[in-house]
DNA sequence: GCCAACGTTGGC
DNA sequence: GCCAACGTTGGC
């Protein structure tokens, strides 16, 4: 079992939108980084738990956490050219682009912020990818530890 | 294979 | 809205 960290931005795509969801699930469509593919697609597997991170707004931070339910397949936002993510150069046959499904679990009681998790880079969250200089992935992993710590943050203050 | 131009991400 | 940091594209 693994832990991650996926970032969607507030305004578009946020947790109580999630919370809204049918069965509390969605396809986590819009992936279109091969970096971020390639870790979804090959090492994301149904069971593992992930983060939902706002990005932009007024709050970027951690929001919740969510569950990992389907295995990687074709994003089929890819296809379609009316959808904002279409993509001409994937098509069925050979799909460029995955998406896994995801359902809520929790909803944190108050979001760890960007600026909160800066607190720690030099020490708990020491090599913590979301925090690394020019980190643009929108799918990254967490390691054990750095799940344990930011969670015991969500239940402080 | 190099690199300039361009587009995107995302914090601020 | 600004801009730094990337990633991608395409000419050469």
């Amino acid at each position: 079992m693994k832990y991650w960290l996926m970032k969607s931005e507030a305004e578009s795509f946020s947790i109580d939108d999630l919370a809204h969801a049918p069965r509390k699930t969605t396809c986590w469509d819009g992936v279109r980084n091969y970096q971020a593919r390639n870790m979804l697609r090959d090492e994301m597997k149904r069971g593992d738990l992930a983060f939902f991170y706002h990005s932009g707004g007024d709050l970027p931070g951690i929001a919740g956490i969510v569950e990992i339910v389907r295995d990687a397949y074709p994003d089929h936002t890819a296809f379609d050219p009316d959808d904002h993510h279409f993509d001409a150069k994937s098509d069925p046959e050979n799909p460029r682009w995955y998406m896994v499904d995801v359902k809520l679990v929790d909803k944190l009681p108050r979001v760890i912020s960007l600026r909160e998790l800066k607190q720690y880079a030099g020490d708990k969250l020491a090599g913590f990818q979301l925090l690394a200089r020019g980190n643009r992935l929108s799918v990254m992993p967490v390691s054990a530890a750095q799940w344990k710590f930011i969670n015991s943050l969500s239940k402080a203050k």
